[in-house]
DNA sequence: GCAAATTAATGATTTATTCAAG
DNA sequence: CTTGAATAAATCATTAATTTGC
């Protein structure tokens, strides 16, 4: 036990056997009850009261994630290290690829590209992606209309939103003659902060 | 991790933890130019497309969402079972000290007692215990109302949740004449499994 | 071996979120 | 838009483990 006035509460080694018992057992956040019940059974082994018990689990549990993460992290900086950051790969995603239509036609003569960007401007449309509907035969009618039909994609160097720093590919549109330069700008990494002032103004605005 | 070949999106850890920041940051429905910016900050760290992002938002909110919904039907379903027993004094402990207290009366001649247990119920107070406020004297105000002030414990014998095997102390509230005769019912010791069901009850129902 | 000094664990508090009800 | 309720995250504070110098 611990010294004789402690000011916290010391688990015995069976209480804290039991706890860690529970919590294996699936018990993560007793309720008020469940508290109770632990407490009740636990007060045979040495002093306890209910905010020990309530207080054990949230830490525990809180330090149990904090483990995990940490394991994660340090996984993910070793992957990290390995990594390679391929801006154009062969993948079906968004901005890469499909400006690169505009060096090699799609593979479908199908209509794909910008098109009267100034009403899809309009409409907030200022990008999509085409969703496989072959993959996904499930997705509603809102989707479709929302981010389905044409491939477009546009970025407006004048636009604050997109002044805030991040990683971002453009065109230089100039006429419809032949295929614009390619210019990826890479600044710097955007941030949860950029996005949520964003958001703000763009849901208060 | 995710097999080689996989036909869908297997966030990294890295990306969960840049995603789930910018969800707490305030990005909830991230328009087109958002969904953008993001994609091309996490491709970073792997494979992804705005799609999955897209995806990601819409799950992690309705989950969120879900989660919450739950824990509001468990909280509903644990006022309706349990019996409030609010007490008015000023005791450092909850529940075994409380009692107690009907077999050698409180130090300080107070009121003590059952009262407005409805009341007390339609707040959702269903366990707290009090504060030692001569200890922490800096304690602020949400703190208390949210831990202090008012001692109560819930012990329902019809309820099933309690017919699980358990040590637990009760009394027999009859007038408020005097102090009621306390009960302590020793039955055999709560087990994880018991506490799990009742858990995954709560959960799942 | 053994304390003082340092570090790691962990109990207890406070702060910051979350959602949706009012 | 504000608030309530719950709780996860971050932090503070104390106890245990350990390292270190003798």
């Amino acid at each position: 036990m611990c010294p004789a006035g402690s000011s916290r509460w010391c688990p015995t080694p069976e209480q804290v056997m039991i706890l860690e018992e529970m919590y294996r057992s699936g018990v993560k956040t007793p309720n008020a009850t469940q508290i109770q019940q632990i407490t009740s059974h636990l007060s045979f082994y040495g002093k306890i009261e209910g905010k020990n018990v309530f207080y054990w689990f949230q830490n525990h549990k809180a330090r149990e994630r904090q483990k995990l993460r940490r394991k994660l992290t340090k996984q993910l900086q070793l992957q990290q290290q390995q990594l390679f950051h391929h801006y154009f790969d062969s993948l079906p995603s968004p901005p890469f690829q499909h400006l690169s239509y505009y060096n090699s036609p799609p593979p479908f003569p199908q209509r794909v590209g910008v098109h009267d960007a100034a009403a899809a401007a309009k409409q907030g449309m200022n990008y999509t992606w085409k969703l496989d509907v072959s993959e996904r035969m499930d997705v509603d009618k809102s989707m479709m209309k929302m981010y389905g039909g044409d491939l477009l994609m546009m970025v407006d160097l004048s636009s604050p939103s997109l002044s805030s720093p991040c990683f971002f590919t453009t065109t230089t549109n100039t006429t419809t003659t032949g295929p614009p330069p390619l210019k990826t700008l890479e600044l710097f990494p955007v941030t949860a902060s950029n996005l949520k002032e964003e958001c703000n103004k763009n849901n208060n605005g």
